[in-house]
DNA sequence: TTAAAATGTGTATTAGTGACACAACCTACA
DNA sequence: TGTAGGTTGTGTCACTAATACACATTTTAA
């Protein structure tokens, strides 16, 4: 940390970062990836600097890698949050401290911060989450019961979802959230959590097998409790081919 | 400029700016307010810097009572473009040099911009478009011919007019781009310029009525060469109401 | 063997969309 | 002054999509 503070003002964009909203489905909830920041018992999107000759893009593909382990990640930009005051200086200069400086004046570190906030959508259990150099625990949370979160990052990770919802019919959600192969009911599940309500089960299945995107497998899932589900995956090419006009209807 | 040179260091958030797609309807017409550069034949977007204190909806608001004369406009962010690529050099030291100054190495206007994108929506009549400090005129171009454009500002202006189309449902882009009082043909003339396609006259009046929305004045608009046909008005508190849950149907 | 819970499939009703026809109106111009 | 051309107001019909249900089948646990 203190020689980040070192090189920071001379690497980075100055008063520029990025967070992300890294989405995941796992046993039928969505779930964000969260730092546990060392020291306090927030918690934090994962996020980073912007070099400064950097696609702030690139810089947000950069804090995605290193925080799943994953390369080729479906990622949005959605917003971009600019209040003066959404730094918490406080925490700042305790930050300072514990890099064991006395906080300069005028400071990269210390002035005011814009960040481009990014929503990201990946396979859960692909994914082999990692803290990072501030943080001291990556964990999953469901996005019914987020943690304390610091500065404004448990608003950024509401608009987040909001931008989810309203693009739904617009972006491969399904398709970059569950595994290859899954079941009618886990895709439903899916939809109902990222709407936040529930759909009838049966008009579910007929509107989703009526837009022609899903291969039926054939082959059931054994294991279950209950009576055996076909597998279906997603036939990329229909999906995306839908997806560019949208698929149509109201949820 | 010279002065702004001096000052903008200090004054202003480094490396970030605003730029503002300003739309307005006229004569069946979807237009967009742009700058004619000085020295060049290139037209920009209004733009500006973020005070360093400033949140960054303020300093499109600030841009946009500057450029129009209005106050209380609708407004809302897009897209922030970060592409470390996006600004021109070239033209960055031609500004320097009319300024009539040597080029300082790493000063504050020549390092790398990120803009954060916004669109508007005003009420064309009522707009007084007054160029800026680098700019000789500021005019309305129509969105199927627009002139060539500094910068990244074609791309700007093109992803402003698809979130305007992918929003269409969510906006209150009839009560805020029309007069108050208007007709019912107006009002379509907006939908099919925005969406980019006609729309069947009948239709549109059925769903429109449908939504509960408007409000029949009674009154007609006369003068024109046929039928006169009546002027509506929006029920604000009703549309409002509406668009938040979205105004459903397919176009 | 059976109960409980989940999945697979089907149907009737209602609401919405898309395509189209005709009458009423206004002005311009013969 | 009266008629033609263009525009607006209103209505209908067929078709598609959405909604609300019912019943049989499969799987495991008791």
């Amino acid at each position: 940390m203190s020689e980040f503070l070192d090189i920071a003002a001379e690497k980075y964009h100055p008063g520029l970062s990025v967070d992300c909203v890294i989405f995941g489905f796992h046993e039928n909830e969505l779930k964000v990836l969260l730092l546990k920041m060392k020291h306090t018992s927030k918690w934090a999107l994962p996020g980073g600097f912007v070099e400064k000759n950097e696609h702030i893009d690139l810089a947000a593909i950069r804090v995605l890698e290193n925080r799943t382990g994953l390369k080729d990640i479906f990622l949005k930009q959605f917003y971009t949050f600019g209040d003066p005051d959404r730094h918490d200086h406080e925490m700042d200069l305790e930050l300072f401290k514990q890099s064991g400086r006395d906080p300069v004046k005028d400071h990269w570190f210390l002035q005011r911060f814009i960040t481009v906030g990014y929503y990201a959508l990946i396979e859960f259990s692909k994914a082999s989450p990692r803290p990072d150099d501030i943080s001291d625990a990556c964990e999953w949370k469901s996005v019914d019961e987020l943690p304390d979160m610091i500065l404004d990052h448990r608003e950024i990770a509401d608009k987040a979802l909001d931008t989810l919802r309203f693009q739904i019919n617009y972006q491969p959600i399904g398709h970059r959230l569950l595994p290859v192969k899954f079941t009618m009911p886990e895709l439903q599940k899916l939809y109902e959590t990222i709407l936040g309500k529930e759909l009838d089960r049966r008009n579910f299945q007929r509107k989703m097998l009526a837009y022609g995107i899903l291969k039926d497998l054939g082959e059931r899932r054994k294991g279950g409790a209950h009576k055996a589900p076909y597998l279906y995956s997603f036939d990329v090419k229909k999906y995306n081919a839908a997806l560019k006009i949208g698929l149509k209807g109201s949820w």
